[in-house]
DNA sequence: GTTGACCGCGCACAAATGCTCTGGTATTCT
DNA sequence: AGAATACCAGAGCATTTGTGCGCGGTCAAC
């Protein structure tokens, strides 16, 4: 279906745009008739639900100026940032993302909006607040935003945010995993690695990013 | 004329605001009026007249959906994103930007957008690519990308971009002028501090964040 | 040629929608 | 008290606007 779009397709989709960046309103069915010189509005509607189904547009049935472009358009709003919610500190460990817990609800949370190429393609990204300089060790300062990406499993070596029984606390380290047991391993080599039964320790993210400002 | 407003246009402003978030097209009359319980279309009008009087919207008459909110709204480029260059990297530390040079100019380099929560409100920050884990002792692993805001001096414990005339290079550390001699400490009390005579010395950006992917 | 998919055109209807007119209720000013 | 002002409610009109219908043209397949 997403094919190649006809030359006049192509000018109602430009038309669009540049409608959107003059006014800030989207065009009637009307107004892109006469920008793009086509004679009847049937023409315009047909080619909008042509655009539609190849998904280059969406609109509200009805609705006038029902109209929003996807994809390479200028949805105002998404395109270029992301807002990720801080779930919390990560130091004393107590408040940790859950990502079974229902995401949207009860969260009057901040947020940070950030580039995504930050995030790459991973979804359901969080950021946690570091809280004290107990994590230097793994190149993270005390202030730092980590970014997380939901996970229960990590790969060896990988940077995860991993919840201890023993200590009730969470902590950013080194995954290995080796045997049965799991080896959380600080950047540092001054620091001892913490060597725990794999029941005894889960993980809850992949760490994809570290901001910090000062 | 820009006075206060009554409880219900503060009522309408929000209300577009937050249906231009949701939907991307501006609401009707009648939306306005459903929206925010307001018992006539009449109403609605009213007080979009007067919204307009005070500057808060601009409306097209005639025109369905043809409301554009102006000043705090979405003035719809700039608000949450800034363009920084990626000036070079930072390891051999040759390729530095130098403050004086035209900024604008001759640039074919790469740039990141950043919200401006990272930047807060200084001016000119460019970025660098650190190469090589030599800076690891200063919290700044391979491959981080750090901002910095153009500086030649700096105080007591700023982290700085210094450029060493002997060894030819350019590293990140804790500044701290003593004397005639200046101590570039690392963050790592395994590692050495360098001290040089001031005169050796440059500092050429000041390090207001670091952003790590991973 | 005939068929049918694809596309365009013109027209018209009905719903959506901006706007106006009339009147009402407070609150403030004189 | 009376007038003025600000704001609201309801109803209705005129325009705007999305959408459906019928018809004609083009082009490739059969």
């Amino acid at each position: 279906m997403k094919a190649k779009l006809s030359e006049r397709q192509e000018r109602i989709l430009a038309f669009i745009q540049q409608f959107m960046d003059e006014n800030h309103y989207p065009p009637t069915v009307r107004d892109i008739q006469y920008g793009c010189e086509v004679s009847s509005t049937s023409v315009v509607d047909y080619n909008l639900h042509k655009l539609q189904a190849m998904g280059y547009l969406r609109r509200q049935p009805e609705v006038s100026r029902g109209i929003q472009l996807i994809g390479a358009g200028l949805p105002d709003s998404d395109p270029n940032i992301v807002s990720i919610p801080i779930m919390g500190s990560i130091a004393a460990g107590e408040p940790l993302y859950t990502p079974d817990a229902p995401s949207y609800a009860s969260d009057s949370h901040d947020t940070v909006d950030l580039p995504p190429f930050l995030t790459g393609d991973r979804q359901n990204v969080f950021a946690l607040r570091v809280k004290g300089t107990s994590m230097i060790d793994a190149l993270v300062a005390d202030g730092d935003l980590v970014l997380l990406e939901p996970a229960t499993d990590a790969s060896n070596g990988e940077m995860v945010a991993a919840w201890l029984n023993s200590r009730e606390e969470t902590t950013l380290k080194r995954f290995y995993m080796e045997g049965d047991m799991v080896r959380l391993q600080p950047e540092n080599s001054t620091m001892e690695p913490i060597i725990v039964q794999a029941k005894d320790v889960s993980v809850r993210g992949k760490v994809v990013g570290v901001i910090r400002t000062v």
